[in-house]
DNA sequence: GTGATTGTACTATTGCAATAGTACAATCAA
DNA sequence: TTGATTGTACTATTGCAATAGTACAATCAC
């Protein structure tokens, strides 16, 4: 695996955000660890096809956060820091995102909440 | 309540993109129901401290959608869903798509299915 | 019909996101 | 020391989001 990141440029929110989003989560959920070191700015732009600036903007901001450290010549890496007590908020955060792209949609194909989340609910018993 | 709709100015995704959400979930989850006024575009701009024409744009998108209907000189309305005549095979594999792409990000971020579903469960609830 | 209300349609402007390109600075391996 | 790698710092350009302002069109109450 190599650190996807997962975002999309179709989409309206700006691409720094939606890739300083993906790198925090990265952290938050384990896949980036304390000490591991970050594609290059130069790599990850290549990989993602956007712009080398715009990468070098999300690792400037994180970095300003204290959420990596650069070294000049060496690379960008995930900072040791106290992670667990906004772990449990970002992923929360996230996953409220999720739920609302997801009703939304879901209201756009005509159902309603209620009946999206109904659903899911008996797939998934269905599906034990 | 005077359906605040929730949009962030600071925050980076653009204005028309969060109040496009915002009102599509509000349709969603029942606060908004078929046949429902919206608020005015001039109305609507002033409570969310937003310029009409961001309003105007999102409301236009929407009728384009069919989502809602917009009676010159009258106002904008949630409109009765046009997707019921769609059959019923198409829409439900369209959200079994949608479940599915929202559990496999759910669990990409540390969420079991049943957490991610009780969570929103529980919001749905909450938000009435 | 009149006037108020509502949506629509423009123009113009400002600011930021994103891109492209280039140059420079710090680090490390050989 | 040399060269490759990495991050940093600029300039310039394009396109869209958002704003401000104005004018017009359709509807309805009176």
């Amino acid at each position: 695996m190599s650190l996807s990141f997962n975002i999309n440029t179709a989409h309206p929110t700006p691409l720094y955000h939606q890739l300083e989003r993906a790198i925090r989560f990265a952290i938050a959920t384990g896949k980036l660890s304390i000490g591991d070191q970050l594609p290059t700015v130069r790599q990850l732009a290549v990989d993602l096809r956007i712009n080398a600036n715009t990468v070098a903007k999300v690792y400037a901001e994180l970095e300003r956060e204290g959420v990596v450290q650069t070294r000049r010549g060496v690379g960008t890496f995930v900072k040791a820091r106290h992670f667990e007590a906004a772990r449990a908020k970002d992923r929360d955060r996230e996953l409220r995102e999720l739920e609302d792209r997801f009703l939304a949609e879901a209201s756009h194909l005509g159902f309603s909440a209620v009946e999206a989340v109904d659903h899911l609910k008996v797939r998934l018993k269905k599906e034990k």
